[in-house]
RNA sequence: GCUGCUGUAGCUCAGCCGGUAGAGCGCGUCCUUGGUAAGGACGAGGUCAUGGGUUCAAAUCCCAUCAGCAGCUCCA
């Protein structure tokens, strides 16, 4: 007898050899029809599973996220089919879930084009309709490589796959393809109205750029066409927190064709640029960090000592002045290196913390370029701790202490840390490579923070933690970053006296907290979506006079506001008032000073908030008293 | 860098199976002086990314280059 225990703890006894549906249809009609796939002991299979003896059984339905990845997965199935169907030259490759829907990795030498998704959208329709039932078929490794005899795709994935027993899922009698599984019933279970094929691109095969790329066919399924409706509005609403986006209409920075790659900031965004700065250099002072500055422009000689030369010259820009080559950095450490030669020092000095907002460029190929997060030139807020062995885990603790105060004042909460090891090509020794790995683990460990292991994507002179955000699209981004050094200073000598009065090389630890400026302010500006804290606002404060005759008191009124130091416009243009406030909150003003008569008599502003509605009316000293208080409190709220 | 797509006014976009350019917003001038999410009129503004080609004729078709977008790879 199979005997199944269910989730809510009922037993449930039936022949041995009934199938998971069965046993659904056993619990009830609605559940066998809702049915997608069961969980037996903890793994995920088939309906039509046949159990034996003593099990826990699940049904998954579409109600369970298991569920709605089955679907993804059985779609993208069904997707390969539709283009088979339509392209007899396809030969399939991979067609994992993804999160929010499924790809397709196709050959085929023919381009997808974006007018061909209806298309394959209504052939996937029609296998749908069919109705036809996943079924599974098992057989040998051999076996299955003979049967996929001459498709160097699929007996590569074989030759991937683990176990002894390979399966393959047939949809009706046209159509097979080798998968693990499990798979959804029937292609009837599949809403069409809720298929969507979104987007084609490139993908090479096995992710190496060295092998052919392939077509990858993005798709999406949801329950039903509502949730599909749904998903495609947050893609739009997301889209509209896009930094480039706001960037243009606020009026923020801008790119030029003259310069791919290196953002022009416009007064807007520098004045969001320079608040970030005046409260980066206050923290960096009470952590007791001493700020330079070192030259762009630097002998190539320099760059063959660092190392860069060997290991980074493809990403460099380099210039010739009167026969001697020079380049620009890339970097900022190794001016600090010579900065810290210049004088000799002790270990009294130690832990010696230098910061610098480094203007360095790197060359990025063309396709990487993304507005502001991904440039060619970009200021690093760096910084270069010289220490000794025993002070390197204090230091990595209190670098993470100033990211959590820096990123907190931000608001930003969702980031995720990494710590990348080791990569293939470095400098320096495998023992030191170890001990600087341990430091780092070390102090995340001591700090209680979890983190993830980014096997062979250290610097190449040392491991690094890295400090990653997501933008508006889901895709994350590096900020900070804490990277152990010990080779750095050997290859310069640099040196200090020890107690012992013997002379040592110091520890070398990188960090950038922010990461790149131009990065974080394009982050800022999606995590914000434009709605700057009060602090931070690129123009905190529009009058906007009721009609002309107060013109004379809001002029007034923006004097007294700008010699408190607020960043303050006017609207002096003939529009109604309803026209200014649209216009004010469209450029997304915090506080927007409607004044009329009644408010010039009273020496009073009538203050309406961005995304609000309401208004109030308070004394022009009530109004800047409360406004310096959020500024000085870096609020995220408004209000009098 | 690779694959695909895109490039028309300051911005967002229409026009594109060929017959020398349009809208909305913005901008300027004028009327209007209006109390909380768009008053009105008139006007200026474009070598249709750049360079070739096909054609009697190219924004429109073809090629190349540049730039951007999505993804892949990279981000040492």
């Amino acid at each position: 007898m199979a005997k199944v225990k269910l989730p809510n703890g009922a037993v449930l006894e039936a022949p041995d050899g009934t199938n998971a549906y069965q046993f659904a249809e056993m619990i009830g009609a609605g559940l066998a029809r809702a049915a997608l796939a069961a969980r037996i002991n903890d793994k995920m299979v088939d309906l039509s599973t046949p159990i034996t003896g003593e099990v826990s059984l699940q049904i998954i339905t579409n109600k369970d996220a298991e569920g709605i990845e089955m679907l993804r997965h059985s779609c993208a199935h069904i997707m390969a089919e539709a283009i088979c169907s339509l392209w007899p030259k396809t030969r399939l490759v991979y067609g994992p879930t993804v999160a929010d829907g499924f790809y397709y990795d196709v050959d085929l030498d023919t381009p997808i084009r974006p007018e061909d998704f209806p298309k394959i959208e209504s052939r996937m329709a029609e296998i749908i309709k069919a109705d036809r039932p996943f079924e599974r078929i098992e057989m040998n490794r051999d076996e299955a490589r003979q049967k996929m005899a001459g498709d160097i795709y699929k007996l590569d994935n074989i030759d991937r796959a683990s176990g002894d027993v390979i399966s393959f899922y047939r949809q009706g009698d046209g159509f097979m393809d080798l998968c693990r599984g499990p798979h959804i019933p029937r292609t009837g279970a599949v809403d069409p109205k809720a298929v969507k094929i979104m987007s084609v691109a490139g993908a090479y095969w096995h992710g190496d750029a060295s092998q052919k790329m392939l077509q990858r066919v993005y798709g999406t399924v949801w329950r039903n066409k509502k949730e599909l409706d749904e998903h495609i509005t947050r893609l739009e609403e997301a889209k509209k927190r896009d930094h480039r986006v706001i960037g243009r209409q606020m009026d923020l920075f801008s790119f030029q064709d003259e310069g791919p790659g290196f953002a022009f900031l416009h007064p807007k965004g520098m004045a969001v640029w320079n608040e970030i700065v005046d409260f980066w250099r206050v923290i960096h002072r009470k952590y007791e960090y001493s700020e330079i500055k070192t030259p762009i422009l630097l002998n190539e000689s320099l760059w063959h000592r660092s190392g860069h030369w060997d290991h980074y010259k493809q990403n460099m820009y380099f210039t010739t002045v009167d026969d001697m080559t020079y380049a620009i950095k890339p970097m900022n450490c190794p001016g600090g290196l010579l900065v810290y030669k210049s004088n000799k020092h002790s270990y009294r000095e130690f832990p010696m913390r230098v910061a610098e907002l480094g203007l360095v460029h790197r060359y990025e190929a063309s396709g990487q370029m993304h507005g502001l997060v991904r440039v060619r030139q970009f200021t690093q807020d760096d910084a270069h701790i010289f220490c000794t062995p025993d002070q390197i885990e204090s230091e990595v603790i209190g670098v993470i202490s100033l990211v959590q105060e820096l990123y907190s004042a931000f608001g930003f909460k969702d980031y995720h840390i990494e710590l990348s090891t080791k990569p293939e090509d470095h400098i320096g020794s495998d023992e030191i490579w170890e001990v600087a790995t341990n430091a780092l683990a070390g102090a995340l460990k001591h700090k209680g923070l979890a983190y993830q292991i980014n096997e062979g994507d250290g610097a190449f002179y040392g491991p690094k933690i890295d400090f990653h955000i997501n933008d508006c699209i889901g895709r994350s981004w590096q900020l900070g970053t804490i990277q152990l050094d010990f080779s750095m200073p050997m290859r310069f000598e640099a040196t200090y006296t020890d107690k012992d009065n013997t002379e040592k090389t110091p520890v070398m630890l990188h960090r950038a907290i922010l990461g790149s400026l131009e990065r974080f302010l394009g982050i800022l500006i999606e995590h914000y979506a434009g709605n700057f804290p009060l602090w931070l606002a690129p123009e905190q404060v529009r009058i906007m006079p009721i009609s002309e005759k107060t013109n004379d008191y809001a002029t007034k009124l923006a004097q007294v506001l700008k010699q408190n130091a607020f960043r303050v416009s006017m609207d002096l243009s003939d529009d109604k008032i309803g026209a200014k406030i649209v216009k004010a909150h469209g450029d997304r003003v915090p506080y927007m000073l409607v004044v009329g008569p009644k408010e010039a008599e009273q020496n009073a502003v009538n203050v309406r908030m961005r995304q609000s509605q309401q208004t109030v009316t308070v004394p022009v000293d009530q109004f800047i008293a409360k406004a310096k208080e959020q500024i000085a409190q870096k609020s995220d709220q408004l209000g009098m």
